[in-house]
RNA sequence: GGGCAGUUACCAGAGUGGCCAAAUGGGGCUGACUGUAACUCAGCUGACUUACGUCUUCGGUGGUUCGAAUCCAUCACUGCCCA
């Protein structure tokens, strides 16, 4: 993987840059769509490609292990091959699992024991098990395995947690030091930066996955449930110490606003579950604000579902009919609303890359947050 | 004409003397959702009230009772069966 900085913003801390991997070449900042089990649901390939754009997506370890497992991703030639999607793919590690599924987890200093949350059988992931996991998933980009630290974890809990995830870090090095990809091309693992929301514990983190040199640096446990300022300094205490020659990726964030503040301040990757599952219960995003299609007072506006919108959906189709397919729980609805959203999401980094590109993107960003988060 | 069953909130439907403004579904209205256990979840859904609470409801009417959606009488309507 390589890594190339096109431009740089004057007043702030964006940038537009290029990386390239086997699969082909990323151009940031980026959103990658979550496609957790092999599909970013409701969504085609022809339509992620297409109108949304997308250039990577997601897969995640702990489901793809689970369903359809090691064994079938193996002989289908791994996740590209399976799922038959061409570009670049990232795969978190589990990771957030321990944080989303602690109820049914037991974290130990070897790793984190499961109980699947399909039939409850008991799975082990240690950091060795999920390197070899996302190995056999093929993906381009491949997560440290690492404690989603929650957001509200007291200082000690929080060092505890990070000093654990620096260990893991260091055996999921050396396991891929120790192991090749299985398919003919280079995989990177982007370590993550964790510390909840203690500048010294980030800051710590941040320098001791600064010297490693990995390829990519992610920043997790963010957006779990801290004050939104908060997280926005610890972005900005991290990138201050993360090596700016390569890609950084906030992970799990956010909000249309979240991201045009991140890449502020220097954040070049995104993911977030938001445009797809929030599109299917309804809520749609737009310039001019937040739509939950299923309130009555779209039930007779025909108006485009948004006029500004260059999906096929946002013009083919009117709000009173998108209302009308939730209010009926027609999967068009699902769909519709998450290609929409999608493709708000990957239009809105295209243009903060052009406004980076222009020199202008402060006072772009500036002009159009204020209207992103209005109740429609 | 006779027999039996039934009539409860927007719909379906529980409730058969007080803990009933009335279970539960559905529908309706609103909200939530940030590395996806999520086509999910939460709240509200007789009226007035921020709330406490007050008032009006369980086909109609009239009774019994301290107290009735629940018991009795009667009327109306609906369904099934027999003529």
């Amino acid at each position: 993987m390589t890594f190339e900085i096109d431009h740089r913003d004057i007043n702030s801390e964006a940038r537009a840059c290029r990386i390239v991997t086997a699969h082909g070449t990323i151009r940031t900042p980026v959103f990658m769509p979550v496609g957790t089990q092999g599909t970013v649901k409701t969504i085609h390939k022809r339509e992620l490609t297409g109108d949304i754009g997308a250039q990577i997506i997601l897969g995640n370890t702990y489901h793809l292990y689970l369903r359809p497992g090691v064994d079938i991703l193996e002989r289908a030639g791994g996740l590209h091959g399976f799922i038959g999607w061409e570009r670049p793919i990232l795969t978190d590690s589990g990771g957030f699992q321990v944080f989303s599924l602690s109820a049914i987890r037991k974290l130990k200093e070897e790793g984190a024991e499961f109980r699947s949350h399909i039939d409850g059988s008991p799975h082990f992931f240690s950091p060795e098990r999920v390197v070899d996991i996302q190995r056999s998933i093929g993906a381009d980009i491949i997560m440290a395995f690492d404690e989603c630290t929650p957001g509200d974890a007291d200082y000690d809990y929080a060092l505890r947690s990070l000093n654990l995830t620096e260990r893991w870090l260091d055996r999921c090095l050396n396991r891929m030091a120790q192991t090749a990809p299985k398919y003919g091309y280079e995989q990177s693992l982007f370590p993550i930066v964790q510390g909840c929301v203690y500048p010294d514990l980030r800051r710590r983190a941040a320098r001791h996955i600064a010297s490693l040199g990995a390829d990519g640096n992610a920043i997790g446990g963010l957006a779990v449930g801290e004050p939104v300022e908060k997280m926005y300094e610890m972005i900005e205490i991290v990138n201050d110490i993360l090596p700016q020659e390569r890609p950084r990726y906030l992970m799990g964030v956010g909000t249309p606003a979240n991201l045009l503040e991140a890449i502020a301040r220097g954040v070049d990757m995104f993911d977030c579950i938001m445009p797809t599952r929030n599109g299917r219960n309804g809520q749609i995003f737009t310039r001019q604000g937040v739509i939950n299609m299923r309130n009555k007072k779209w039930e007779d506006d025909f108006s485009p579902v948004d006029g500004d919108g260059r999906s096929f959906v946002d013009t083919e189709y009117s709000k009173a009919y998108l209302h009308h397919l939730f209010k009926v729980h027609e999967i068009l609805a699902l769909q519709i609303a998450s290609i929409h959203n999608s493709a708000f999401y990957q239009r809105l980094m295209d243009e903060a890359r052009a406004h980076i590109e222009a020199g202008d993107f402060s006072s772009w960003k500036a002009a159009i947050i204020p209207s992103l988060s209005n109740r429609l």
